[in-house]
DNA sequence: TTGACAGACTTACAACGTAAGTTTATCATA
DNA sequence: TATGATAAACTTACGTTGTAAGTCTGTCAA
């Protein structure tokens, strides 16, 4: 009885704000904009809130990023059906690649963050257990631990770090790399960046499960 | 003769501020008190300068990034003896993961620098010229250098993590955990945490070095 | 009807990078 | 020795950031 009396004040933003709603504008404004335009202001703005109501469901911008880096971990694909660890961990590796793809500013957050989340503390076990039961001792699953996630997310970053200039086409690319960089001074260098610009297709998931396949086949040896 | 009258107009900070000093004042400053310290006036009062008088040599603070990244790859060593390619790659990851661990904060900044000084471009060529003399095609060299680096990266990030609470004791490490977190829910996260709060010695190289080995056997095996 | 309280709002502040303009020290040339 | 150009320091000021502090308002139980 009392509800439908006072809908319809405004047309827009009147769903109830909640640390969850913050949250995933937090996500969709960053996925957009950059990092760096999500400042409390311009996430208010989004929200049709001003940036001090955010505090009433958020600590602090800090709490802010945290609760991000947990959705984005939670949307890691962690195969539950019983396939071997192999291809569990492939799986949930390429599936990181991927996300961490969707949301480019992720990879570049993660180390910042020193509290985890539910998910994120369900991702750290659900590796270490996977790679306990395939055989591994404890040693061993830390270090395949630290390996894997090293890679996946350097290699995050690398693909950010090349995204920059991503919306120029390759010839483009190289033709200016030529004229900033004395060219004949690093040969090699320069080998490469022609090169690729001659490739057309750089098929960025390839490159990913190239060092994939070479990590994954390494600790498989090592269970011998 | 104009020259010994002017001495000693203030007993510090009389040499001349260059971008030079400006560069080494702003990596030891992040050395010491963390990469955040690191704003214009603070570095201007580090040398006995305004904030402002820093432009005068470089041309923002990217700039001063910029500079500081290529102060710490030129740290890193690049074996010219004629060793092997293996070898060579070894021990300039070996020296890549030190500088990183030297300072710390340089692996977390190295994706946000767009244009690279020459050092760092020395370095691509470094690397990419031992890879590809050592007979990988240039595809496979690309990927190499990929898979490396990003571990290399990677790994120098999850290191920045663990070493937020670097300064106490694993037991105590292991019962705050305990505390913090249900425990029961994270079985194998519980028992990596608690084990390695009984296993007295971390050994940073080592585990660097497990997983750098991984990939460089993978990478070996690709020759034949 | 009231009065408590959650959750929005406004205001204000310190710290940041840096644009703009001003002062001062150095040194070649008259 | 005097001058005047130039480099490099300085001061001031502005917009943007996160957020502390306090205020207003709409909802709902008593």
């Amino acid at each position: 009885m009392p509800v439908p009396t006072n809908r319809a004040q405004s047309p827009k933003s009147r769903e109830p704000l909640t640390r969850e709603r913050v949250l995933r504008a937090a996500v969709s404004l960053a996925d957009e904009n950059g990092i760096d335009s999500l400042t409390m202001r311009e996430l208010g703005l989004r929200l049709g809130v001003e940036a001090m109501s955010l505090y009433n469901h958020v600590a602090n911008k800090d709490d802010i990023l945290d609760g991000m880096m947990d959705i984005v971990v939670s949307e890691i694909d962690l195969p539950s059906d019983p396939v071997d660890w192999k291809e569990a961990m492939r799986r949930r590796a390429v599936s990181a690649q991927s996300v961490f793809s969707r949301h480019p500013w992720a990879s570049g957050l993660i180390d910042s963050r020193e509290s985890s989340g539910p998910a994120r503390l369900h991702y750290f076990d659900w590796v270490l257990g996977t790679l306990r039961q395939a055989g591994f001792t404890l040693e061993v699953a830390a270090r395949a631990f630290s390996l894997l996630d090293s890679y996946i997310y350097g290699f995050g970053r690398q693909q950010l770090n090349m995204s920059v200039d991503g919306d120029m086409k390759p010839e483009e690319i190289a033709e200016l790399f030529l004229k900033a960089i004395p060219a004949d001074e690093y040969p090699f260098l320069r080998e490469m960046v022609v090169d690729y610009a001659m490739t057309a297709g750089y098929d960025e998931s390839a490159d990913f499960e190239f060092g994939l396949n070479i990590i994954l086949d390494g600790l498989e040896r090592l269970l011998d």
